[in-house]
DNA sequence: CAGAGTCCATACGATACCGTATGGAAAGCT
DNA sequence: AGCTTTCCATACGGTATCGTATGGACTCTG
């Protein structure tokens, strides 16, 4: 066995990340094998070493995106005990936050292309999941009963998914004020 | 001027229905000249004497959603005075509805395809100004003061379209009474 | 019926992409 | 040094789609 020590070398992982870059950018449309190799300054030659073909990029990107989300949700949603409250209210403000904007665009396009795909719907839907029982955990622990803890979490994660979809510039408002009242509204203390 | 009878012939509607169909299937990536005119029966011959180009057919089937849309959910929160409270619960149950997966599809894919045209975005924050409109109207006239009926059509618009994204077909809850308890949550009594 | 207008089929060149085959440069191993 | 492995470039055949050009069938009109 021989150990890569190459500097300058395209690993899968480096291939994986400018797909997610296009995937931001153009969605899944824009993924294209030739597309990505050209901005990654390679040929398709380096591409075809690394995946068998392009579905199989697909599904790395799928496994990569399901793990970096469940993470992401866990770590958000961790709390000491007594401040699951708190918790929750910094889950509302960085997942309603405008400026992931391509992780919005990913959610999106990964959603449509759940929809002719079983394999990423079975991924999609293990991370809604996941970030429900979340969002759960931390109202049960605040002494919710189980209906309302589930309700409120399903409001929780609808309402930060639906509002970055949303294109509500033109809608006069306080964005800040109403964030703060949905805020509150959700998680209420 | 001669009025076209021919009872047979496609006219620009038709393949705009058509569009529409394929778009809610396989998105915009679906959405190619050749494959909609085999779905008609055609061939390419007829689209482009019915339009000058892809792109004109997407702009055709931009202005039919965006007028849709805008009929639609003037239609759903119209009220008597004094059933605000009901317009809006109706309205709620209406675009929650798991029913209208097409239109889903629909809604998302226009979203992506926004963020790279110019004019798409500005049809998208057209529409939801006035989704947001409508329902704020209903608040206000409920006695709400503006903050408050502006959070609440915020709460109300980014939760249905959130919901309708979610696959939570894998989180134990009874779907039903989470329902219930969000609709009153957001449209109080 | 002759001409004009309507609607569509066919054929074409051009582009973009997929996946494979093959060769080559650079580095490690013996 | 000679061999092997790693990583990528180049070239190729095949497919899908775009938009155009052209002709034909059909309908309406005068």
């Amino acid at each position: 066995m021989v150990k890569p020590t190459r500097a300058a070398s395209l690993d899968r992982p480096a291939w994986i990340r400018g797909a997610f870059a296009i995937l931001a950018d153009d969605g899944f449309d824009g993924l294209r094998v030739e597309v990505l190799a050209r901005r990654l300054k390679v040929t398709k030659g380096s591409f075809y070493w690394h995946f068998k073909d392009r579905r199989d990029l697909f599904e790395a990107v799928l496994a990569e995106w399901k793990n970096g989300r469940i993470e992401d949700i866990r770590k958000q949603t961790a709390a000491r005990p007594g401040n699951e409250l708190a918790a929750l209210r910094h889950t509302i403000d960085v997942y309603a936050a405008a400026k992931n904007r391509k992780g919005i665009a990913i959610e999106a396009a990964f959603r449509l292309w759940a929809r002719q795909d079983a394999a990423t719907a079975a991924v999609v839907e293990e991370v809604d999941a996941e970030r429900l029982a979340c969002t759960r955990r931390l109202f049960l622990e605040l002494g919710l009963d189980e209906a309302e803890a589930a309700a409120r979490s399903v409001l929780l994660y609808a309402y930060v998914f639906g509002f970055s979809m949303m294109q509500c510039d033109r809608f006069a408002m306080d964005t800040a004020s109403v964030k703060v009242w949905i805020s509150r509204q959700i998680a209420t203390g």
